[in-house]
Order: structure tokens, then C-alpha cells, then sequence
DNA sequence: CTCGGTGCAAAGGGTTTGCATACAT
DNA sequence: ATGTATGCAAACCCTTTGCACCGAG
């Protein structure tokens, strides 16, 4: 079988690079501009378009995850399976916090020496009046 | 006792409007630029940067509540007190989730009939690390 | 050879901010 | 009178996009 169906994706060094950024990222959750400055060392020619880019592919093609923080700037991280974050609201760090029991989430935070001021969940689909919208095909 | 400690907040005509607006929202949760319009109604030659003043200011206040999706306009919320929310990815309707459970909240999602692709908890508040150089007063 | 990816630079959206003026207290 | 809030417009930040060129397949 042929391992590209149909729209070969080329694999090219910028998109290596931004992959292998995030990868060496290790806890940090760079921001995209921090993945740019990384990619630069190695390819100076390098454009921060090209690294958005290739960011959102990834994320679309499930090898890195996002976490969208209110108001500030996208986090990367080399885990792209879902998991919830704590954002401190001093010096901005992004902190995993791996829960499955989402009734313990917010312990988890306070568990990890966090003082917790406010915790929101945003659930993400397509809502009840859309689905009944929408037409057989 | 002085009812203004010192400091003394002016009661405005755009801060009393933008309240209104929010609070007349129902469930709408209008974005800052919604506000902005059903204020100009009643004071047409209010500014968009007033208005945002003023809502940042209720906000902390804590006479209303936002809801910071990601990568989108914020949504004002004339219910202050802390809960969850849906977001449609089709049409971008936002619901209120009311749930004290944390372990049913994405369940209530479902139960409201819509389809969960995702859901993102953010925890907000001051790391170990920051409380930990914290100097006693 | 082809078409997707890149670099560049400009546009875009939401939100904030500097400044002189207006106004509630 | 005093100083905060306003209106206006420019600035900001993050992210996206149009376009011509380049290079992997």
C-alpha cells in the first residue's frame, strides 16, 4: 500500500526542525516564538510564518498538542494527548497536569504546592442546534 | 463610615450602560464589541475603549464574569460567580454548563445534547515556585 | 516537470494605551 | 478645585495570508 494516498506531504526541514523543537522542549510549553528561536539556530533563513504553519499541521496531524491559554500567546507542547494545564498568574509558567479523574483536576494542582485562584473548563464540539441542523448526506 | 474608602470610583453613565448591557444579555454572552454597540444606542458617542475599561473594571469588581475562549473574542457574562462553558465549534454559540461536579461536567455537556470534540481545563493561580519566593511582610 | 512549501512582508482581529479634555464629586 | 474617566486614535501582540520563488517528489 502506498504509505502517501494521494496528497504527498512533503517532508522538509523546516517542518523536522519545528517538530524537533517542541520534542526538546521538554516542560517548557514554548510559545511559538520560542520554537521560531529554535528552528533559527539551526536554519537562520527560516520565516515565523513557516514555523505557524507548520505548528498547526502537527497539531492537526495529532504530533504535538496546543494549550490555548485566555488572552496570551499559544503554548506547544511535545504531548499530544489531552491534559489539563495550570498557568501561574505571576511568572506565567505552564505546567501539566496529568488527571485522569477529572473530579480530581483542581486537587492535582493544589497537590503539586499551586495556590489556586480560578480553574475553568471549556468543552469544545458542536452544539445541539447545529446537530439537528444538519442533513443526511 | 465614608461608603468610598478613599479612592472615590465615579459613578459613570458608560460604566452604569455597559453593566446594563451585560446584564440584559441574558444568555447571550456578548463579546466587548456586542456591548459596544447596545451601549452606542443609548450614548452614541461612547468608545470602544470605554467600554473595555469599564468591563475590565467589572470584571474585577466582580460584577460580572468572563469567559475567555481560546483564540477568540472574550465573552462577558452577566453570572459572576465561577462555571463552565460549551462552546459550539459550528456557530460559536456559548452555553453556561452549571454544574457543582467537576467529575459530571463534561457528562452535562452531553446531557444538553451536544457532541464533545474536546475539553481544555485551565487551572489559574501563583506556582510553588512563586510562593515560594515570596518574602513574609 | 509540478505543485506544495517557503520567505517575506503586509494585513488582520482583539485589546490596550497615551494624551488632552470633560465632568462627577 | 481635583483628579478620575472619557473620546479618539495610534500602538500592540499574536497570528494569518497573498504572492512569487524554490525545491522535493
Amino acid at each position: 500500500m502506498a504509505s502517501r494516498p494521494r496528497g504527498a506531504r512533503r517532508g522538509t526541514r523546516q517542518r523536522a526542525l519545528v517538530l524537533a523543537a517542541v520534542r526538546a522542549s521538554g516542560v517548557e510549553h514554548p510559545t511559538a516564538d520560542r520554537v521560531f528561536a529554535r528552528v533559527r539556530a539551526d536554519l537562520p533563513r527560516v520565516s515565523l510564518g513557516t514555523v505557524y504553519r507548520n505548528l498547526q499541521r502537527l497539531v492537526a496531524e495529532g504530533a504535538i498538542g496546543v494549550a490555548q491559554i485566555a488572552d496570551r500567546a499559544a503554548r506547544y507542547d511535545p504531548t499530544p494527548t489531552p491534559h489539563d494545564h495550570f498557568v501561574c498568574d505571576r511568572c506565567g509558567r505552564v505546567d501539566d497536569l496529568a488527571t485522569e479523574d477529572a473530579s480530581a483536576r483542581v486537587a492535582a494542582a493544589l497537590r503539586a504546592g499551586h495556590a489556586v485562584r480560578a480553574h475553568a473548563l471549556i468543552v469544545y464540539g458542536d452544539c445541539r442546534r447545529c446537530r439537528g441542523e444538519e442533513r443526511p448526506a
